[in-house]
DNA sequence: TTTAATTATTAGGTTAACCTAATTTTATTA
DNA sequence: TAATAAAATTAGGTTAACCTAATAATTAAA
């Protein structure tokens, strides 16, 4: 039995481990992330390590177990197909859909799921550029890198953003620079790492490390040098 | 704050309530509903009168105010929306759309019941005839009624069933009778009330009283008669 | 390396939603 | 109408999910 609430448990641990590879997921950054406080996290999971979900100890933190990954892997699946079925098919934007879907993934119906999968064409990544996980729990294989990682030279392209916040997606909407998007790394400034980027505007484009660190691309050459 | 919880306890009085408008919704009467004992149902009761979403006494049973009866229509309308979305867009049988709607009624978006209802080309009733209210929670006219209540010959056209169980349903594609069929009242058994009706079948059928109770007919001629 | 600050954990309490068993009230029937 | 059956209610208990305050453990700083 799992409750909408163990899934979001499970789902936190998942995301919170996939922002920073580095770093423990601690029930303090559950409690945070949940806006819950830590006892009551701790609480649960004892619970969901004798429900072979997670494993947990201070020093390595909560880590999903096999089972719970799976189960983790299905929500985010059914939360990115929600997405981008209220974005493409019932033309929501892209700021409204996610509070949407944190309900409708909790839905109980695989069969729901599949037929809005259908509908939207059975894509692998969401408008955001977010992969898909396959119903076992597979996320499709890509490229993708923060352009940060570019090397001088690079020409890539844009396919995601591993920020979703409003400030930023604005700000992107300012500089004009949107999914599919086409750009070539002009400079990279030897103090701070900001980078001078051509794109489809007329003028090159400066834009911080910081958020650069956050903007996915892949490179459009094989082999181009970047990490 | 309307939990889930409260919304299918205002949802099952307002059902109770329909179904047999004579009958008073005793506490008992709802805990068979919802599943649950009868104290659990008085405990909750004595919130949701608090709340001033209902009255209760033992002699009048659960009653919905105003208010209460708002937000028992609004999910009714959602409930039914979502039911109709299902069965024409997403091609599910009719028979796996109440359970999956039973979750998706509670899902918090005024907008997104408003884009699903565009979708399905804003209809009065769903598939089976039953009316859709409308945001204020007004109920489309109709003049429908227990097919139950024609006098002999009248002609009328089925437009739903107030009993949505597998076995009836059943019971009537075998007759071969449908949505938007129509019927005529060839006699009326004096002594139990069973019907003979002609229909698109070469023969005429023979239906239980019972079974005519439960159909939800409009005559096709006004002032024909019918009660 | 001791102290101070921070973080993690335990202890103990609350509320909502459920339950069973006992009691009271109402309805039925002999 | 008194006895019995049925229904409604109250009493009291459990579990899950939350909390605050206290304590223990770890980390950082002096």
């Amino acid at each position: 039995m799992k409750t909408y609430r163990e899934e979001n448990y499970l789902k936190a641990i998942y995301q919170l481990a996939n922002h920073d590879k580095s770093k423990v997921v601690s029930a303090t950054d559950i409690a945070h992330w949940l806006e819950i406080k830590p006892p009551t996290v701790l609480e649960k999971l004892a619970i969901l390590v004798k429900k072979d979900y997670v494993t947990y100890n201070k020093f390595d933190g909560a880590q999903l177990t096999t089972s719970g990954k799976e189960i983790a892997l299905n929500i985010v699946r059914r939360h990115r197909i929600w997405e981008t079925y209220l974005y493409k098919q019932l033309k929501f934007s892209w700021s409204e859909v996610h509070e949407i879907a944190e309900q409708l993934e909790h839905v109980n119906s695989d069969k729901l799921i599949d037929r809005i999968y259908d509908v939207i064409g059975k894509p692998d990544f969401d408008p955001h550029g977010d992969p898909i996980p396959n119903k076992q729990g597979k996320l499709p294989k890509s490229d993708r890198r923060p352009l940060s990682q570019s090397i001088k030279g690079c020409k890539c392209v844009v396919l995601g953003v591993s920020e979703h916040s409003e400030v930023f997606l604005n700000y992107l909407t300012d500089l004009n620079i949107g999914l599919n998007d086409k750009l070539i790394v002009e400079q990279i400034n030897a103090y701070d790492d900001t980078l001078k980027l051509s794109t489809k505007t007329k003028e090159p484009i400066l834009m911080s490390s910081k958020a650069a660190q956050q903007i996915l691309v892949q490179c459009l050459k094989p082999n181009c040098g970047c990490r």
